[in-house]
DNA sequence: TACATTAATGCAACTGGTTGCATAGGCGTA
DNA sequence: TACGCCTATGCAACCAGTTGCATTAATGTA
């Protein structure tokens, strides 16, 4: 399970309560790991059974409930363990080629404005990941290690989305011949 | 719930039993939307209780249990219903993303070997995607509206693959310059 | 005849993820 | 002061999907 090893990273990166977590994991590694509060309050709970963080009141917290969570030694040793493992590709999953299949088999059923709404999405979201690229890497920063990896990962974001959006233009294209 | 409208789809195509949707899952649609055998009776299950299919011990069942699905008219409507709808996109969700940022944040801990095997698993796949084409849509063969969308459902899987391969090889690349 | 394999269906338990709701303090504003 | 919004945490119920196991019949093979 990913979940918890991508929670562990942040913390590495910066101890945080986990509201802090929810937040920064929309911005960064979910788009490639979503998580709601939910689950991410539960895994924390978990971990710290399990002895790989340590949770204080937050320093900040005032009178509210919010905790800071901390990586222990464990939890880095369970990180750097899973991190080497081999793991299973993600699978293609996509509602919208089990709509395409039942339009090619008991269709049509008009089909393009579906197709041209997630062709949009997709460039938002291309274009949202090319603001992040041009804000956090531009050319002239110092490559380090880290943050050529962290390039890397957001390239993938790049090419995914440009992948779709070549796609569909071509499954636009296709159903403007009929 | 789009597992239920695949069924309905490959039924229409075919009335079969669980076990044959099983296995033609695996070979076509379920690129795109696995199930197991387990998901696929459930499901049948519950399209009958709701009236989208019916059940009739299958005519060469001999003396097993084996029933055969039909989808009734009540199942087709649902489907013409529901494949015009609105639907999310796919999630991009990939464990390897959490562990490259591992890997940047607490590491390295030498990912290629892992990187290797992943590019390698992809490029099966855009093998057994190409000689999926090559048999079942050969450039001679007249496209009619039904196999022009089935290609175009599999381009999405070739083309999902390639990007993958080239960013697979990207990252390898950048992997050798530490 | 015995044994393995494949065809065919299903139960039970579990896990990960989602949804809806509840709570409670802090902060800005009308 | 009252209202709404944001920060912050959590419970409970649910749903989809996974895993492991069990059952029964037919088919092939040693």
């Amino acid at each position: 399970m990913s979940l918890c090893h991508a929670l562990l990273t942040s913390l590495l990166e910066q101890p945080s309560s986990g509201y802090e977590l929810a937040r920064r994991f929309d911005k960064s590694i979910g788009h490639f790991w979503q998580a709601t509060h939910q689950q991410i309050y539960r895994e924390l709970g978990r971990m710290e059974k399990a002895g790989w963080i340590r949770s204080d009141a937050d320093p900040d917290a005032g009178r509210t409930r919010k905790r800071s969570y901390t990586v222990l030694p464990a939890g880095r040793e369970e990180l750097a363990r899973w991190a080497g493992e081999a793991g299973p590709l993600p699978e293609l999953r996509d509602e919208f080629m089990v709509r395409l299949r039942a339009d090619a088999v008991a269709g049509p059923f008009g089909l393009r404005p579906e197709l041209e709404r997630r062709r949009s999405l997709h460039a938002d979201k291309l274009h949202a990941y090319r603001a992040i690229e041009a804000r956090d890497f531009p050319s002239e920063a110092e490559p380090t290690r880290q943050r050529r990896i962290h390039h890397l990962i957001l390239k993938a974001g790049i090419q995914y989305e440009q992948n779709w959006i070549a796609w569909y233009d071509e499954a636009l294209q296709m159903l403007s011949e009929d």
